[in-house]
DNA sequence: GAGTTCACG
DNA sequence: ACGTACGTGAACTCA
């Protein structure tokens, strides 16, 4: 029968080993170090996964000294110490063992080394099977037929075991004389003597005749001169290196192997730290999975609404109770082809579905209710279900994921079982595991009736109970008003836009295309021409082959993979040959091409004729909106090339004219008022040219006459300033030197003495709360201006300069948005809002309304907020938002 | 899925 | 000494 397998495991050794093999910039956004602990934890998952032990340990050495510093001042001396990247590491790695439920031992007076010698021997005399893990070679002489040492090789990938046949083959000494070799030898890195001069080979070739060190000072004879100098004359020394390299097997502990049993990890304390420390695969090589409550609600019983009468009396429960939780699930194929599957409801803790579409109209007049409050998820989606059968949700509503994501903008996702579990702690399916992802992904109609009823119920069940937590959070935090007066009108605004869409003139957009295909298929015959063979241009890495290796151009910059062939890079070899400026328009054209003609024209919808844009709520950390699927914010318009696509862009009818609306300088005039600078307001009150005023402070010269120039760097600078300014940046931009840059900046800051406070104390405050906020309250946490990494911090830095202001904006432009939406309903105008770029609206117009709305705009985006500098707005009306410039 | 590039504010 | 401008999304290559 096989014995048992315990774990022995040198926590010291094999830190320090995993710590040197994987690269030191491992940390996670906090600035803490991870790599150490990143490898000792794979480690001890391959562990896992090929001894499966009955029993586990980790051994460490502690700070106080040892019985060999007391028989040996000199032990350990001159032995660098830990570097902070590793030290900082340690109380974590602990930690980490505790999640596991793993041992820990230590000892006073005694290295990790002897702990893990006697326990061995302890396990050895107990038919236990000792595995010893470490990184250092010392330990070799505890292998034996019953214990392995196993010792990382190479990096950490891999561990080589050595049993007493190991040790001998390899060596040529057995494991105990493998004590006197080291005696021989010495160590420099505990600082053990040895017999100076002799090193590995002679020592053991000396031992292997000898066996011994005491054997071979006993008998020195056939040894040259020499040698047998040394070895007098070392002696002592060589007995007393040989007592301290001796691991001790009897160290005077209790062992209790049931202490050393391996146990089930904590697997929530294992999740929590993972996500810490950022470790996404480890947390799925070890499966940890939240386990499932058995939650007695999860099975409640569903009741089916399938008649006129159950949805009468739903519907009179709804009206009585005043609120209840809604989620409609669609099959989302298609925006304005949506078919509802089926809607469940949660009113006084029972749960409804309801499938038939008929029934569901009988809802309408709570659905519209501004009495009745609605609880749930994602409500945009839900509005434009409904929409489609001319029900306007309407009333108090309470997105959950909406205000998960004002309560932290920064998160990556809001999936509701993230929420569920990080507020309340609690259990329910991912959409993953439910619907699948990528191309197999399921839509809610594919989902067989089991799943669906338990998902649907689980799921209102889930915003049942954190509506209160979620609601509770955003008034401590100060968010709830931002969240009545801001974020939840703008649902409906959002859902409205996505819904009209913007119409696509099909022939231009094709005619662009043909267009650019005729240059580009020219563009690629030349371009193989001049590199005299045929290669994938759009690959970078070949590009730079063609470039760098063939061509002989010499390389600017490199980046992680290998040359660097970006518009910087192409610009600065403008000259050096023909290939280059038809690289550079190349690239133009494609990127026009693939992303705007060709990504255009697959989404648009067949039977609008029109782009209907996702507009999202909860993505960006400072509160801009985010378009997908297409992004209708980033359509060119810098080179008069791509702007062209512009022109695809048109009024829904004849009837209609676009109107573009935009913010000027927003950021600069939100930066003038929460600064508090006097030259800065002064400059926005007066109506002046920004960058103008900037360059005549900055280069101290009179107003007029400021260069253009002059006026542009100015600009840098300003945008610069909002940036969260680095002279390292600047000189990057402007061309310049670092420091011309600085000089610039500290110009700047001389002269923009508010500008400069506000800087510094944003900074503090950031530092002090671990957040920062914008004009209405909306908070961004910013955990890297703690790190202890230049580059983190720097970068936390820049982000809490630069949300106060970006946010601000973005809070000033959403309360524009709902304002004017709300205008144009209560108004009945025909014209409407079909996009937002960020500091601009666009209004489809209708034209007899013109002036109207041009009014509207006019009021409601200047007067959004009351700021110490005015806003202002430009205007600009066409037949093609080409047109509105 | 990461890395690179490039379009916008 | 450190080495980046802030915020996004999409297309493409390559492992």
């Amino acid at each position: 029968m096989l014995n048992k397998k315990i774990v022995i495991i040198d926590g010291n050794s094999l830190i320090n080993r995993t710590f040197y093999a994987l690269p030191i910039h491992m940390a996670n956004k906090e600035g803490l170090h991870t790599n150490a602990i990143y490898g000792f934890v794979n480690i001890l998952n391959k562990i896992y996964k090929e001894y499966d032990p009955e029993y586990i340990t980790v051994a460490f050495d502690m700070k106080k000294p040892t019985f060999r510093h007391n028989e040996f001042k000199e032990y350990k001396a001159g032995r660098k110490k830990m570097p902070e990247e590793l030290a900082e590491q340690m109380p974590v790695l602990k930690e980490v063992l505790d999640a596991f439920n793993i041992h820990r031992v230590e000892l006073e007076g005694f290295e990790a080394d002897d702990l893990i010698g006697t326990l061995a021997k302890f396990c050895e005399n107990k038919d236990l099977s000792p595995i010893i893990i470490t990184g250092d070679k010392d330990a070799l002489q505890l292998a034996s037929d019953k214990t392995k040492v196993l010792i990382t090789k190479k990096g950490i990938s891999t561990l080589e075991q050595y049993g007493y046949d190991e040790v001998l083959d390899t060596y040529g000494v057995t494991p105990t004389e493998f004590i006197d070799v080291k005696g021989l030898m010495g160590d420099k890195s505990d600082n053990i003597p040895g017999v100076p001069g002799i090193g590995e080979k002679t020592a053991i070739k000396l031992i292997k005749e000898h066996k011994s060190i005491e054997n071979l000072l006993g008998n020195l004879e056939g040894l040259t001169k020499k040698m047998k100098e040394k070895l007098t004359e070392n002696a002592e020394q060589a007995i007393l290196s040989k007592r301290l390299a001796t691991i001790i097997v009897d160290v005077p502990v209790a062992i209790s192997l049931e202490e050393l049993k391996r146990e089930k990890p904590n697997n929530e304390k294992v999740i929590e730290l993972f996500n810490k420390l950022e470790f996404k695969k480890l947390l799925k090589d070890f499966d940890v999975k939240k386990e499932r409550k058995t939650d007695v609600e999860s099975n409640r019983e569903v009741n089916m609404i399938d008649s006129i009468e159950k949805v009468k009396s739903l519907n009179e429960k709804i009206i009585k109770n005043e609120e209840f939780v809604l989620k409609i699930f669609s099959d989302h194929n298609n925006i304005r082809d949506e078919k509802i599957i089926c809607t469940f409801m949660l009113v006084e803790n029972e749960i409804y579905c309801i499938k038939d579409d008929g029934l569901l109209l009988e809802l309408k007049p709570v659905l519209e209710s501004v009495n009745i409050k609605k609880i749930g998820y994602e409500l945009k989606q839900d509005m434009t279900s409904l929409k489609e059968y001319d029900i306007k949700l309407d009333g108090i509503l309470i997105d959950v994921k909406l205000g998960a994501y004002l309560i932290d903008p920064s998160k990556k996702d809001y999936h509701i079982s993230n929420i569920y579990d990080e507020f309340l702690g609690e259990y329910i399916e991912n959409e993953e595991e439910l619907l699948g992802k990528g191309k197999g992904k399921l839509n809610y109609s594919q989902l067989d009736e089991e799943k669906l009823m338990s998902y649907g119920s689980n799921l209102c069940i889930a915003l049942s109970k954190l509506e209160g937590v979620i609601v509770e959070r955003m008034k401590e935090d100060d968010l709830y008003e931002l969240y009545m007066d801001v974020e939840l009108p703008l649902i409906k605004v959002l859902g409205s836009m996505e819904y009209i869409g913007f119409k696509v003139d099909r022939e231009k957009l094709k005619e662009i295309g043909n267009e650019l295909d005729e240059r580009i298929t020219n563009l690629t015959a030349q371009i193989y021409a001049d590199a005299d063979e045929e290669f994938n241009i759009n690959s970078t890495k070949q590009l730079g082959v063609i470039l760098f290796d063939k061509l002989g151009l010499p390389p600017v910059k490199k980046t992680k993979t290998g040359y660097s062939t970006n518009a910087e890079v192409l610009e600065k070899l403008y000259d050096k040959h023909d290939i280059i400026p038809r690289i550079i328009e190349y690239r133009q054209l494609v990127k026009l091409k693939s992303t705007y003609v060709d990504g255009l024209e697959a989404v648009i919808n067949e039977k609008t004729d029109k782009i209907h844009s996702s507009f999202n709520q909860m993505v960006t950390a400072t509160g801009r909106i985010s378009s997908t699927e297409p992004n209708l914010q980033n359509i060119p318009i810098k080179l008069e090339m791509g702007r062209n696509i512009r022109k695809v862009f048109v009024p829904t009818s004849d009837e209609y004219t676009l109107l573009d609306a935009d913010y000027s300088q927003i950021e600069l005039r939100v930066l003038a008022h929460i600064s508090d600078d006097e030259n800065l307001i002064e400059a926005f009150r007066e109506g002046q040219d920004i960058h103008k005023t900037t360059a005549s402070k900055v280069f101290e010269v009179p107003m007029d006459s400021v260069t253009s120039i002059q006026r542009s760097k100015a600009k840098a600078v300003n945008f610069g300033i909002v940036y969260g300014i680095s002279d390292y940046g600047l000189s990057e931009n402007l061309h310049i030197t670092k420091k011309e840059a600085k000089k610039y900046i500290d110009e700047y800051l001389n002269k923009y003495h508010g500008v400069k406070e506000y800087m510094e104390s944003i900074v503090k405050e950031g530092k002090e709360y671990g957040y920062v906020t914008t004009l209405l309250n909306r908070r961004r946490y910013i955990p890297e201006l703690k790190a202890k990494n230049f580059n983190l911090r720097s970068f936390g830095e820049r982000t809490a300069m630069n949300t106060p202001i970006q946010g601000t904006a973005a809070d000033i432009i959403k309360i524009a948005m709902v304002k004017v939406y709300d205008r144009l309903e209560k108004n009945n105008l025909k014209s409407r809002l079909i996009l937002q770029v960020h500091d601009e609206l666009i209004i489809e117009v209708h034209k007899d309304e013109m002036d109207m709305v041009k009014n509207i705009l006019k009021e409601e985006m200047e007067n959004a907020v009351s700021l110490q500098v005015p806003l202002d707005i430009d205007m600009n009306e066409g037949g093609s938002w080409y047109e509105t410039k």
